[in-house]
DNA sequence: TTAGGGTTAG
């Protein structure tokens, strides 16, 4: 077995005693022992003060499983298995001593010292019980360690321990973390006998394989539901990007007398910043602070995550602020929504605050910070920290941050530099490599570099349309029609068909979505006809349309005509039409902005005085007054 | 002294 001979089983000599234990009465010493003394060294000097006397009636009081589980967890293997050995079954339940620092280990940072442990139990004649088999069982769970875990399944099913509901869970827990679906279902199928965890174990490990489905369907047939399974399966929509289900869940779930909890406010949270629901947002931000909820430290993190993808940076700096106790992912939610909102200078000067407290990077951060540097066009900068996060930290690049620095390189204009650097990276190149040297060539026009980018991007991701579209439109922009009209044969002949474009806006409420050249929705008409009367001042301000964008083959003024329609329009103009004059208009949109909506919200910002904020797939644009936040650069 | 869920990027 994998396990043995790695614990040296010895006792170590008592520690000389220590004056200031000089109180005799051994209640007063069990007092302590449970309450007074935390360390393993004040610990240490009591056991050993107890020791001295010799006293075995003396020890059988005493709560050594907490002696030994405080030694065990600083990791005083050895001292936490000399209590072990000492202890005689007369006076003491030896097993309970064994579980106390199985559990300790089990729940701490080095869950295979509880495996280590364990193994050395067969060397002694003492008997494990259920909860032995719990705390082994947990840890070989966190650790995914299948092979242990196979054996102690089977060991508890020679000690006769298999009826035990809460072991069955524990093992089909068990399996699931292993990653064994097929184990795992056949085990909860074959139990005698079920409880609401054995059915929330199995629905959560299936919506982590994205069987949602089956997890529903799963759902859908449990006798009994508890906080905990609502909340695996509103999380399991979150989590395999269906944020819409998630929240009809929750409404659901509010139908049926169900409470929230901390965890299931994460969820929910979850789902309103992936689809930009600002109102739900903002009610679950009341109810949290009711309920008390708002002290959580993750229920803070993914609260400034919401109002940073929502669009209200000011919010989540406030909520940031109030934090009483903040982790890295708060920084990193932080810096990345500084530098996602164009604000690249705030990031960076919060990344010097927290470095100066000593909170230590993680990979997330330094995306969040190289996001930053690729949006000022910082190069150096942006160099120094790609550098500075193996050498100073230990971090080592992923592919998302050679991913950021091909983005800073190419906006920059630095092609030729971002090409050596994907030829010389010590990882394959993806497709968002790739695409990141192909969006640098369309906005420094360079056809040579993008047709090396776009060879490798159709072996990469021949299906991704997006890289098509702008390869189309280098060509274009450069008048070679033909290349341009030849991609777009190319695209048909792949089967690939461009995204279509929507843009949604959220009104008291209600949440309306718009595509390109949008007739169904009920305002429509009035909508175009508010479009047509803004279209003159735009033009009296100076608005060309940017036909180039549009791909099709047709007449200019037909082109003319679709960039009318584009999504992001219609919503901009619903929402003048729709909610108070000066308030904020809030769009979201599944693409990036095109280079004919950007100049046209710069405008309608201006002549309608009013901040629009768009956030497109990649960032924030917020207009205002004429300019954008993005400085052109996106 | 035992079982199940959550955050930053993409």
């Amino acid at each position: 077995m994998v396990l043995t001979g790695v614990c040296s089983l010895h006792i170590q000599p008592p520690l000389p005693a220590i004056p200031n234990v000089k109180n005799t009465n051994i209640e007063t010493v069990r007092t302590d022992l449970l309450h007074n003394f935390n360390t393993p060294f004040e610990l240490k000097q009591i056991h050993s003060y107890i020791i001295k006397t010799n006293n075995n009636e003396k020890y059988s009081i005493l709560p050594l499983n907490r002696v030994a589980s405080v030694c065990a967890l600083s990791c005083d293997f050895d001292y936490a298995q000399s209590i072990i050995q000492r202890v005689s079954p007369s006076h003491y339940d030896e097993i309970v001593i064994w579980n106390s620092c199985l559990k300790t280990f089990a729940e701490g940072d080095n869950p295979i010292h509880a495996l280590l442990l364990f193994s050395q139990l067969s060397h002694y004649d003492i008997r494990p019980d259920t909860f032995t088999f719990s705390f082994v069982l947990k840890a070989c769970s966190l650790l995914s360690h299948l092979v242990t875990g196979s054996l102690v399944h089977a060991l508890v099913e020679k000690l006769g321990f298999q009826s035990d509901l809460f072991l069955q869970n524990t093992i089909l827990h068990m399996y699931a973390s292993c990653g064994l679906t097929h184990v795992a279902q056949r085990f909860f199928d074959k139990m005698p006998r079920r409880d609401v965890v054995s059915w929330n174990i199995i629905i959560t490990h299936l919506t982590k394989q994205d069987q949602i489905q089956l997890a529903h369907a799963l759902f859908d047939q449990m006798p009994k539901r508890s906080v905990r399974s609502w909340t695996a399966m509103i999380a399991g929509y979150v989590q395999c990007g269906r944020p819409k289900e998630a929240i009809r869940l929750f409404t659901l779930m509010e139908e049926a007398g169900e409470k929230p909890n901390e965890v299931t406010v994460v969820a929910l949270l979850a789902a309103c910043a992936d689809l930009g629901a600002l109102d739900l947002g903002r009610r679950v931000h009341e109810y949290l602070n009711k309920c008390g909820f708002g002290k959580n430290v993750r229920v803070c993190n993914t609260l400034i995550d919401m109002y940073i993808k929502c669009g209200c940076l000011e919010i989540a700096q406030k909520v940031f602020a109030g934090m009483e106790e903040r982790t890295i992912v708060s920084w990193s939610a932080m810096i990345g929504g500084l530098a996602m909102h164009g604000q690249g200078e705030e990031a960076l000067k919060l990344f010097s605050s927290m470095s100066r407290i000593g909170i230590r990077p993680n990979g997330i951060t330094f995306i969040g910070l190289l996001h930053a540097c690729s949006h000022m066009g910082l190069i150096n900068e942006g160099r120094r920290f790609f550098n500075s996060m193996t050498r100073d930290y230990g971090i080592i690049p992923q592919i998302e941050h050679y991913g950021c620095m091909v983005d800073l390189l190419s906006r920059s204009g630095l092609l030729q530099e971002a090409h050596e650097f994907i030829k010389n990276m010590p990882i394959k190149a993806n497709g968002v490599v790739w695409g990141a040297l192909l969006g640098g060539c369309k906005v420094h026009k360079n056809v040579e570099l993008a047709e090396e980018a776009i060879k490798h991007l159709l072996v990469l991701d021949p299906l991704n349309d997006g890289y098509y579209v702008v390869l189309s439109n280098i060509y274009a922009d450069a008048g070679r029609w033909e290349d341009a009209a030849r991609v777009r044969k190319l695209m048909r002949d792949q089967g690939v068909k461009k995204t279509p474009g929507w843009s949604s806006i959220s009104v008291d409420g209600s949440v309306h979505e718009f595509v390109a050249g949008d007739a169904a929705h009920p305002q429509a008409e009035e909508i175009y006809e508010k479009w047509q009367q803004l279209l003159k001042q735009l033009k009296l301000r100076g608005y060309v349309p940017d036909t180039k964008v549009v791909l099709l083959d047709m007449e200019e003024d037909k082109k003319e005509h679709v960039l009318y329609r584009h999504s992001e329009k219609l919503a901009v103009v619903f929402g003048l039409m729709n909610t108070p004059p000066g308030t904020p208009i809030r769009i979201m949109k599944n693409l990036r902005v095109c280079e004919d909506c950007h100049a046209a919200l710069k405008l309608i910002s201006e002549i309608n005085n009013r901040d629009i904020i768009v956030r497109d797939r990649n960032r924030f644009h917020c207009f205002k007054d004429g300019s954008c936040s993005c400085r052109e650069y996106w």
